[in-house]
DNA sequence: CAAATACTTTACGTTTACGTAAACTTTATC
DNA sequence: GATAAAGTTTACGTAAACGTAAAGTATTTG
């Protein structure tokens, strides 16, 4: 029971709940690279790869072509060259920096969002003590165990 | 030495680094609402703090149209009927969630880039070494103490 | 072998988020 | 009071990321 070799284009799509022209599209925007049989796509596990990457790349907000860049890059990166090793540390780096920001934006979206929620809790809690009240107006005298239902 | 409460378009431009363009379809949009003094726009603080988490959301991966429901739901909940308070609960928690997910796709994206960065540092380091065999060939004798400038 | 299923190309349409230009008004400055 | 600076509306243009429809080919299945 080996690792499935290659994938046909609906198999991807179903597998990542993408439509088939997303998927073509990336193509056309050589993204992946898939071969044919006829005139029929075959992709390959590397394929299947940069697709979940592609698509963690937009969930993250990064556009298609940065996610090519990146690609791009990292194919001339294993060539090897120094100057492209280079380029490639850098890229990384400042792809870091984003990330940081990303996170920070995340952690203060949180921030917020826990008071927000406080917030609203609060004024549930408050609805629901003055319906409360409202059905059982005037009860002056000492009455710790009331109980409904 | 108050806090300022008003602003100009351009002042807000400038202080977020976008176009006034950009804010004016932001107002289009409905996601900003400057009163007027005859037909220029003032913008208030509130205005501000909105521009801000807008860009925010952008840097999210959030679309205009997700931030401005996330504003109009907000000043629903804040008119406080109970139906409000828990359609806010509950989308917050959505957006906890995808949150959440955005986390999990940046802590994955780190780890690759550490280890794309740690090849890109061995095949450098080989680089190195070869330049220096290069110059410093077929030197078979104990020559421990090689040391150049 | 006919019909359904899966795949293909071509090409025009659509939404989002602005860019850009034109023509005009209001406010500040010399 | 001319002119520059900052603001405005209107409106067409554009890039990205597909959606959608048409029309054809290839393959599987009853």
């Amino acid at each position: 029971m080996v690792k499935k070799e290659t994938y046909s284009i609906s198999e991807l799509a179903k597998e990542f709940d993408v439509t088939t022209r997303s998927i073509r599209f990336y193509e056309d925007q050589e993204l992946l690279k898939p071969t044919r049989r006829g005139q029929t796509r075959i992709f390959s596990s590397k394929d299947r790869v940069r697709l979940k990457l592609i698509l963690r790349g937009k969930r993250m907000g990064f556009s298609l072509s940065e996610t090519k860049e990146l690609f791009d890059l990292w194919d001339e990166t294993l060539s090897g060259n120094e100057k492209q090793l280079l380029l490639m540390l850098d890229t990384l780096s400042r792809k870091r920096a984003q990330l940081e920001q990303q996170k920070n934006d995340i952690a203060m979206a949180e921030m917020e969002m826990d008071t927000a929620e406080a917030r609203c809790r609060e004024a549930l809690a408050d609805l629901e003590k003055r319906k409360k009240e409202q059905k059982m107006p005037a009860n002056d005298e000492a009455s710790n165990t009331a109980e409904q239902r």
